[in-house]
DNA sequence: TTTAATCCTACCATTTTCATAGGGATTATA
DNA sequence: TATAATCCCTATGAAAATGGTAGGATTAAA
């Protein structure tokens, strides 16, 4: 019941952008220095939120990477349902998750710990985190 | 960010003891056999659940395990915070979790979300899970 | 052509999780 | 007293996830 490093990094590499401004693309080298995250790491984890469409990558000398919407249009469970393997509570409310689902007197309150964190998660923009809220 | 079989393992018995009523102790092997739990690993559990004061137990022969308190007066959350390693949504939160705490802009959110997430866990009580809720 | 950046893929050490195994200690009851 | 049922304790181990490391291919600016 913990949020990865990835994931942590992940967050924290967004709001560093976001705290760019956003005019030119990055270098990644730099946040991930600035951040104290593994430069290598960091790489794939910008895969995938290039991927996921949150950032966008500028390749060759002088690239990097820019964020691909404002910072009050992304929100923390924009990232980490990105880098989280998953962003339930429990196993048992993924698909296949559980074949007692339909008996089991756990599942609704499991249920409603995912709404309660993801609504949470959602209420954080970039915009917000970054002015230090 | 995901609670461990053990925990869920956990609450299950404990919501079977409950329904149970609790005049008499009950042997665990019949717990876990009904909640599909290995025994062995139910054993485990179930001595974390005792040292800590939730459930009292009965040795020898017609022995079991008994809820320490009435159903209504343990929740999702005491239970949990003896099976999980911890409760906290990132390390960040945990103690001498992460050396920027002084500065880090995600650090008031993951309190936030800790805060949330053991409001919800305390609303529910055995009681209630025990009703199906 | 050099340099600085992203992209891709493979590997790997450590830790955690989810058990399994074996036996010891305790107690009711036949 | 013998037996059986139960909790108690500790060791072991397989598999998966986590948190990286490594090396090089590709792209593009200067």
């Amino acid at each position: 019941m913990i949020v990865s490093a990835k994931g942590r990094y992940a967050l924290r590499v967004m709001i560093a952008l976001a705290a760019r401004g956003g005019n030119a693309p990055v270098p990644l080298k730099e946040l991930a220095e600035e951040e104290d995250i593994p430069h290598k790491f960091s790489e794939q984890i910008m895969t995938e939120l290039a991927k996921a469409g949150l950032v966008e990558s500028v390749r060759g000398k002088n690239g990097g990477y820019m964020l691909a919407r404002s910072p009050k249009d992304c929100t923390a469970a924009d990232v980490l349902r990105v880098t989280e393997t998953s962003l339930a509570a429990a196993e048992c409310t993924e698909k296949n998750g559980c074949p007692r689902a339909q008996i089991c007197p756990t599942l609704p309150m499991w249920k409603a710990l995912d709404e309660a964190m993801e609504e949470l998660l959602k209420k954080y923009t970039l915009a917000d985190l970054c002015s230090h809220e």
